[in-house]
DNA sequence: TGTACATCAGTGAACGCGCGTTCACTGATGTAC
DNA sequence: TGTACATCAGTGAACGCGCGTTCACTGATGTAC
């Protein structure tokens, strides 16, 4: 099935691990589920092939991530490029939004903080995570904080509120991945966004 | 260590087995650190001695969430007591976190969405988790259309408010169990609830 | 009152499974001479 | 140009582990007579 990489060519088999890790993630929604041998079995290739490029399974898991919050960074900055701070804050909420609706096994363990490797068995340390999220709060504050500025947003503590602004859109796609049937509201991103931002003209 | 029970008492060993799961849960955050082997260990038994009570682990489970959810809809009702409509809400609202926050393995296993028993392998049915958290969404639900009622909350549509509220606020409980550092504002609860409930008079 | 027996509560050994991890290895590909 | 050899990419068998589950069992406790 699988023809063996040429020589100097090895490397590859470290984006296909990837890649494998991230198809399992996203289509069992459980991390759980990717284990050496499952990943290994997606590739097409004998487990022990693995340590060559990854120590043991949450590096291979940290990479995944890594890929993730890139992605999800680039997807809000392209969002916020728009002229009207107000819209600018919409446009990040539902691409965030947006991001966890399409890939919610990813989505989960990037923020859902049920993925936490062991440092003193696994590879993968503390500050191997450190600030892997920073990037995506920072978007939201700054697109927060313009809106105060430019009078479309009343709230009196932006920093305090991008935080719960977060958390309310954390919490609906968190809950949108993890649940497969639920009677959302059909306009709940709008509600969510309106209140917690403190819009002054809440969209039609 | 363990006596044996006396004959005919031999179903005490059914609820040293829920709380040792429950134990189990709560300590570690984590469903999947709840075993047949775990638990009979807790208990101080042999694992087969399980059976006579449970037919697989997913029953354990069950009896586990049973009793989380009635003395969750206990405390809610307890909350919900007072006089004054908007007090009420809050003190449910309060109610619904500092539960969560005393109990965050067994809140995460009962909104988290991650425990799924698979019907035809596991002896728990998708009616057996049919409605198992109504009882709370309930009592939310009264309590804001009561606001609405009193001119206590502007919500136009308290259904689909109340949807939009247990969002943030399982959002923050949520969270709460799962990140063990993050640097939550002050008075995060109260913003939550505030901004999603439509306050008209914010407490201070 | 004594005794044979049924029942109940729980045990211990064993099984197959998927997992992570190790080890010695294979065989194709490129390179030094 | 040919050939010996080093290196690289990846394999296959084996290990111990904890798990769920089965099976035949043990031994204390109560009960019928």
């Amino acid at each position: 099935m699988r023809s063996r990489n040429r020589r100097g060519q090895g490397s590859r088999l470290r984006d296909e691990i990837v890649v494998a890790a991230q198809e399992l993630l996203d289509e069992t929604g459980d991390e759980h589920a990717v284990t050496l041998r499952s990943v290994a079995r997606r590739v097409g290739i004998a487990a022990p092939s693995i340590y060559p490029h990854f120590p043991d399974q949450p590096a291979i898991m940290l990479a995944v991530l890594r890929n993730a919050f890139a992605e999800l960074d680039a997807r809000l900055r392209a969002a916020a490029a728009g002229d009207d701070p107000a819209q600018r804050l919409r446009a990040v909420c539902h691409a965030y939004l947006e991001f966890a609706r399409t890939r919610p096994g990813r989505y989960r363990t990037m923020f859902g903080g049920l993925w936490n490797p062991t440092p003193e068995r696994d590879s993968v340390t503390e500050a191997d995570l450190h600030g892997l999220g920073d990037g995506t709060m920072r978007v939201l504050g700054r697109c927060l904080t313009e809106c105060v500025a430019a009078g479309q947003a009343r709230s009196t503590d932006p920093t305090a509120d991008t935080v719960t602004l977060w958390l309310g859109l954390h919490g609906l796609a968190h809950q949108r991945a993890v649940m497969h049937s639920f009677p959302w509201p059909d306009d709940v991103e709008r509600r969510i966004i309106d209140a917690l931002a403190h819009l002054e003209h809440p969209a039609r």
